[in-house]
DNA sequence: CCTACCGATCGGTAGG
DNA sequence: CCTACCGATCGGTAGG
């Protein structure tokens, strides 16, 4: 998107998404309240208040990272997976493009919303409510597709999506946590395995053959 | 323990105390970079220069309140938990105790240590390193109580401890996760079901009464 | 986009 | 424990 969109905007545009683009990355490891304006002014090679016009305020700045920081979630992991069929194929790709993608390290500091969600969750304001906002999105659009996988019989009908989700939701941000802080490069495996037979507990026959296929993509 | 212990301190020690019951509370919301000198001072009623002389530098003040949260920690948790018999039964316990902290709200910011330890993965230092430590001295807790459970013949042989530690402390830190930032209150529910399907399916018979007996506590 | 500035606050020190 | 200070940096503004 990054290479795509940069032939197409006016030249204001492609520089804010310039800004953007390193404000995220400085985001992901620094939080949003260390990227300040006189750092990320610095490393772009401009002045303090020049950075400072393509946004109107430092809550804006931060608004505008979250909001970057989204599009990059959604080039990277959503958009990919669903070229995929609905159901049992698209959660998994979902799940497993989201762990590969922490484990590259697409923004320096892991995660970015793992990060800024536990910096803001006691920060009321618009930055907290975004970012809450997108959480819940994501959340939920894996309870969705869980529901997708119910109502085509690959999960079984006493399961429930919501809690589903919220168990693999979580064991792809304990491997972030413990990839981050205790550096364990099993984490992503650990967290893959206990996907792989979460899922396989709730599955019907169809769904786990859907499983078993895509043991080794 | 601050109880306890503010009888027999030296009135240095009971200062600094207080100090740090402060400092770990506004670091658990606003982080361990957002707790200023300045502030905490202003708060105490004590000038920055007089608050500064208890500890050596900002690193020192941060690694005192790491410690600190480390002390409150062991207090609400393990100690109460080991009154308990070994195995599954004092793995509940730890379980159940954590989720209660972090419900009760010990901290004004929630868990301590998942705020701390994400915001300090991309910061290298004595902070980082004894954060680290920390996070997986009670990872490594909690496996060792599931190593015992299986001694004990309550877990299967055929379960990996650190395997089943890594996702019921995953299970803990996604309610922590969902509770402060999605503000939501079915998290703990959520994650003391699945953390109870878990550790059943990885059950003996044996192991499975003990999980039921502990059904309301 | 720039220079030049504002008041406030940062971590830290000198001296008592 | 205090006052009084240091240089650096913060978010933000004036004026061009």
């Amino acid at each position: 998107m990054k290479t795509a969109l940069k032939e197409t905007l006016a030249p204001g545009e492609r520089r804010r998404q310039e800004i953007l683009s390193l404000a995220v990355d400085i985001a992901s490891a620094e939080g949003l309240e260390g990227l300040t304006i006189g750092r990320l002014a610095g490393e772009l090679g401009m002045s303090k208040s020049g950075l400072f016009g393509h946004f109107g305020s430092k809550e804006d700045l931060q608004l505008a990272t979250v909001t970057r920081a989204r599009d990059v979630f959604i080039q990277e992991i959503l958009i990919p997976a669903e070229q995929r069929s609905r159901g049992l194929e698209r959660l998994l790709s979902y799940l497993q493009r989201w762990l590969r993608y922490i484990e590259r390290s697409v923004f320096r500091g892991g995660c970015f919303f793992a990060a800024a969600g536990l910096e803001f969750d006691s920060r009321p304001g618009r930055v907290r409510s975004l970012i809450a906002e997108l959480s819940r999105n994501w959340l939920q659009l894996l309870a969705d597709e869980i529901e997708e996988a119910r109502s085509r019989g690959e999960i079984q009908a006493s399961a429930d999506p919501a809690q589903v989700a919220f168990e693999v939701h979580g064991l792809v941000q304990e491997a972030n946590w413990a990839f981050r802080l205790l550096d364990d490069p099993d984490s992503f495996r650990r967290a893959e395995s206990a996907i792989r037979n979460r899922l396989g507990a709730a599955a019907t026959d169809q769904g786990a053959a859907v499983i078993a296929e895509r043991r080794n993509p």
